[in-house]
Order: C-alpha cells, then structure tokens, then sequence
RNA sequence: UGGGGCGUCGCCAAGUGGUAAGGCACCGGUUUUUGGUACCGGCAUUCGCAGGUUCGAAUCCUGCCGCCCCAG
C-alpha cells in the first residue's frame, strides 16, 4: 500500500524534495516521502498573494495554505521552505494566461504552471538541494518501461491529472515521482486523517489558483484591458444578434453567457474573432470538429500512430484519433475544441504527449470539401 | 381614424369556456486542479387595460390603449 518512490539508492541515503501546496494531496506525499526513512525536504512556494483580494472565503489564501503546509511539516518533522516564485508566477503564468484571452484563445494556467514554476524552477531547485527526486501530489503514475520512465494515467480515472501534464518532458518525469497515483483519493484522505494532518478534510482545490472569486475576467482584464472591450455576437451567416461584454468571457463551446433568447436551440460560441472582436455563435452541430492541428508538441512516446486515443479536456474519456506528428484526427467528431486548450495523446493509459490546439477543422467544411 | 390582423414570462410560442404546454434566455445546484460542456432544479395565481356574460374565461361580449398590414 505504501508507494514506491522508485529510488536509485537506499531510502536512509536518499534525499526527497516534496512539493507541498497546502493541500491534502501533497501534505499525504511528504507524509508517504518520511515513511520511507529518507531525508525529506518540503517546499511550498508563494506564487500569488491575495492579501487585499477581500472576500475570500475562509480557507483559501496563499497564506493560509503557507500555514497548512508549515503546520504538516512540522507534524511530520521535516524540514520545511517557503520561496518566494511571485515575479515568475506572474510572467509565466498569469501575464500569459491573459494575453491569451486577448487573442482570443483559452489557457490553461495549470499547465502553464506546471511547465514552468514546477517543473523548471522547482525541479532546478530540487537538483540544487541535492535530492534524488521532486515529488508531487499529482494524480498520474510514473511506470518503469522498456525505454525509461513512462507517463501514465492515475489508476483512479474520476482523479487523474494526466491532462495537465502533457507537457512534461522525459527528463523531468526522469527526476519526478507521483506517489499518489495509484490511489483513489479516499484513500489519501485516510491517510491523513490517521496521521491526524489539520489537512485531512480540508476541501480539494478547484477553479484557478491566483483568482480570488472564480472572476478570471477581472485578472484578465487587469493585465490586459483591450480584452474586455464589448462586441457583437454574430450567427455563422454574419448577423448580429446581439451584443458582448468583452471576449474574456467567452470560449469556444460555451453556451451560457450569451443572453440571446427567442432561439429554437440552445446556441454556443462556435469562435471568437479577436481582432473583429466579435464571438460568433451557432447550432451545436456547428461545434463537430473532425481535426485539430497542435503547436508545441512535448511526445514522450515511440513512434506510436494508431490505437491512439486524445483528450481535449481534463474530464473526458480519451477518444479514438489519429495522429501524423502535427494534427490530431478524431475518430468521431469532438465538440467544443478550442485554441489554447491541450490536446493529449494517450496509448492505453499512457501519454504519449501533447500539444497546445491551434486550430480546427470543422466537420461540416470537411464535408463540403470532400 | 376606411378595411384587415395582432397584443400570453426578458425573447419565441401553445392554449378558442374548465381553471396558463414547450423552447431560448436567466438563476441555483451537481460534476470538475483550466475555460467550457452535460445533468438536475427554479422561473407568469396570471394572459395589453377596464368593465360585462357565466358556476367557471387567456379563451365569449363591450369600450379603451398599443402595434402591424392594406388603403384601390
């Protein structure tokens, strides 16, 4: 039941830095880390900083997840840091989550996130501690294959965070381990309820990390201006049907939010056209895409083609697709895929990578064509 | 101001004597370490207004108001 943090030498040898946000999840990977009789550093990182953001509720501040994890650690006796990584949380994470609004795409801050302050900088630090491995309260499995570490889905499907780690390259998963991955979260709950960590039954995170009320367009709109700028709401022939309160609040698939009524169906953002800055909306037969092509592809894999299956989403099924090395062809049309958004490729339960949708081919200009 | 039509929730729209369908929108919830989707629930004691007929009307009658069309 304990996990294996697959090190190279003998626990009492050995040197395990843990990533510890506040939450259960990681606090139970430092619990998990000390169990195995090696030297464990915790580090929690301060990344933003809600102190005049009135009106968060209760638990939820940086600097109460700063407390909590200092309380576990504590608790757990290892030794544990706070580092300050605001300044680079905001020019990797936040400044680009908005800029991508602005051009009329949707971000994914997590993986942005996990791309740079955890996986760069957090690891880079980790290797500077002199510790075998960084270790995280991710939801993914690290599996010993043929061709060195593989990344795979969380044996728990309702929990897997695989999605969000596309992006992660060999040699990081080299130094990285994921503890929890093979456990429901029940289970990880459990945990630390017996080892009585104040974590225990703090509620899991949810919504984006740096905003306060779940009101992303207000960052956005602080960063970026222009990007909240009303506009027209057009159909797919180009008629207005109706005014926009700013394309921050839009993406592609999005149903609600467009307060346009008198329709014999329910109408959803088909795309948004930044520099008209208009969103354009339509049927949801409108939304069936038979292709999308990928940007920044990050492949852990071989030189897999087929049995391959893709999410566009973090909570889907993987669906059957294609793959030729740039554009991702599904099986079957997907709804709702739009730009900014990761489109991961797995093969069975492993990732093979991903990469960041560009754009897409709808069904219907497929069929025209054909 | 001659003729015709219409006025039911924010929008579209059933209902022509038996006590207000549905869709869209909106709101709330569930799900969810991104956005979104999906699902569940809520949403007109009231039918342009005022009278009248009737056991009972949004549905019949009268008047008024408003809107639209046709006016050779």
């Amino acid at each position: 039941m304990t996990p294996d943090f697959q090190l190279d030498r003998p626990a009492s040898e050995a040197r395990i830095v843990v990533a510890m946000s506040g939450g259960v999840d990681s606090s139970v990977v430092a619990a998990l880390a000390a169990r195995t009789g090696a030297e464990v550093i915790g580090i929690t990182l301060q990344l933003y900083d809600h102190g005049e953001a009135v009106g968060r509720s209760r638990a939820c501040c940086a600097g109460r997840d700063i407390y909590d994890a200092r309380t576990v650690a504590e608790r757990l006796g290892i030794a544990h840091y706070v580092f300050d990584y605001e300044t680079r949380f905001r020019d990797s994470v936040i400044e680009r989550f908005a800029d991508e609004y602005a051009r009329g795409r949707t971000p994914i801050p997590c993986v942005s996130c996990n791309q740079s302050v955890k996986f760069t900088d957090l690891l880079a630090l980790a290797r500077d501690l002199g510790a075998d491995c960084l270790a995280t309260g991710h939801y993914v499995r690290r599996l010993a294959g043929p061709n060195g570490a593989e990344l795979h889905r969380a044996a728990d499907p309702a929990r897997d965070q695989s999605y969000f780690l596309f992006a992660t390259t060999s040699e990081q998963l080299d130094y990285l381990r994921f503890p929890l991955g093979g456990l429901p979260k029940p289970a990880v709950r459990e945990i630390a309820r017996e080892l009585g960590l104040i974590v225990a039954d703090k509620p899991d995170s949810q919504d984006i990390c740096f905003v306060p009320n779940g009101d992303y367009a207000s960052v956005v709109k602080k960063v970026r201006p222009e990007a909240a700028r009303p506009g027209e709401i057009v159909d797919l022939e180009g008629r207005v049907l109706g005014e926009h309160r700013g394309l921050i609040h839009f993406t592609v698939g999005q149903r609600r939010g467009l307060e346009i009524g008198g329709q014999a169906e329910p109408l959803y953002v088909v795309r948004l056209e930044p520099e008209a800055r208009r969103v354009v909306v339509g049927p949801k037969a409108a939304l069936a895409v038979a292709a999308a092509r990928i940007s920044g592809l990050n492949w852990l894999g071989e030189d897999q083609r087929r049995g391959l299956t893709a999410k566009v989403r973090s909570m889907a099924r993987p669906s059957p697709v294609s793959f030729d090395g740039g554009s991702i062809r599904f099986d079957e049309p997907e709804f709702g895929v739009s730009p900014g958004q990761a489109a991961v490729i797995y093969e069975g339960s492993r990732v093979l990578g991903g990469g960041w949708i560009e754009e897409t081919l709808p069904l219907r200009a497929e069929s025209l064509a054909a």
